[in-house]
DNA sequence: GGCCGGTTGTTCAATACTGAACAGACAGAC
DNA sequence: GTCTGTCTGTTCAGTATTGAACAACCGGCC
């Protein structure tokens, strides 16, 4: 006799069955789902593709808080009660994003306790996802961030072993993601080519060897 | 006739009340409650006192990944089957923190709905704080991280408008949450102290006016 | 007393980063 | 075509930060 013994993965795909109903919505890369300070009744469930959130804030340069791939969330604050949106959502490439009203959602969870543990299990490695990336912004240098947040986005088209093509954000929205500047992301991205870390023809083109950054110490040019 | 709108505060103190029948135990301050790598099966909850999450990493130095007060969680993590602890978690000051078996935890929140919507509230909320830190992470100066970790310890012992005594950590710990260095600590805490910003007669003094520094722009000496 | 470990205070050269500026490429609008 | 906007590429002076080092202070302990 088996006992439950966490909430995991046996309920992660419950949300991207048809059993919601919620409608679903195909957009193009780079385009804007909503819009910080807009009214929020709906959460988002990716089915396909991948999305960055942004937040502004009133005297910094805006910064990117997440990057999601399938089977993320996001919009799941009003939940919570906050009426308004507290970031931008933006395609990274051309995705396919099912819609649920709040209101369903909580009578979901009250009704479903599937439907209440999926919930959890997301938000539990939601967290743990914060965390982690917290735990890197604290510790890691600028160069490193970006080797992740490339590595990040090449991993929203998962397949290829050595290489990845990536959905080819500016480099704008890198220095967001990053936290640093344009010019900075301009150099890194300049090295990380010479060193054949990255390719550039037409689009952009992740080496796994670039996980090689990741473990470098802080020194040395 | 009022329809349940969000989960939300009305069920935040949930976890406080007796019903949960978990053991509370006592820490001083500095204390260890568990150790990174553990194996993991209870979940903490913060009755009284203050913690810290501290991760460490294989190459890089360890970072603070959490500040946590009277009514969070922590040790979630285990709900979603992590085995072993992910971060090890210190007291920040005396504290007294209710601990709740896993499985109890997961009885609870397949029974209880109440519960289940208090847990959920609970990670939403902790989602919106990690975004809101990642935001800061990536746009503040080192100095004005200082600033808010500062605000922030002093609030867990919040009351007084104009300044508060707070838990004294060591430089080398507030270079764990702010991400920089202890002599890059120690430069700024001087300059708060010559701004009249903190004071230093035996604990530590942190003024509202500290504030300031969080909408200075990024120049300047 | 002396020793120890953990703390604060401080210096410094080497390195990382910012912010502003300017130029060129390219694509869509008119 | 030309204008406009957005993008990359690049330079640079000024500023921020690191990491290592050394001195001094303290409390507990033997």
């Amino acid at each position: 006799m088996e006992r439950i013994r966490h909430i995991a993965s046996h309920v992660k795909g419950f949300f991207s069955g048809p059993s919601l109903g919620g409608r679903i919505f195909r957009y193009g890369g780079n385009q804007n789902i909503y819009t910080q300070g807009e009214p929020a009744d709906t959460l988002f469930f990716i089915q396909e593709g991948g999305v960055r959130l942004t937040t502004r804030t009133k005297t910094q340069p805006s910064a990117v808080t997440a990057i999601l791939g399938v089977n993320d969330f996001f919009g799941e604050l009003c939940l919570a009660g906050y009426p308004l949106r507290m970031s931008t959502a933006i395609t990274l490439t051309a995705s396919s994003i099912r819609t649920i009203k709040k209101e369903k959602m909580l009578e979901l969870i009250r009704n479903n306790s599937k439907a209440a543990n999926s919930l959890v299990a997301h938000l539990l490695s939601s967290v743990k996802n914060y965390r982690d990336h917290v735990a890197d912004l604290l510790t890691s240098t600028a160069e490193q961030r970006l080797a992740r947040v490339l590595l990040r986005l090449a991993h929203l088209d998962e397949d290829g072993p050595a290489s990845l093509e990536i959905p080819n954000p500016s480099h704008q929205v890198l220095a967001e993601m990053v936290g640093t500047t344009r010019p900075r992301i301009n150099f890194f991205m300049n090295r990380f080519r010479k060193q054949g870390f990255v390719q550039y023809d037409g689009g952009l083109e992740v080496h796994q060897s670039l996980r090689k950054i990741l473990r470098k110490p802080k020194n040395r040019l």
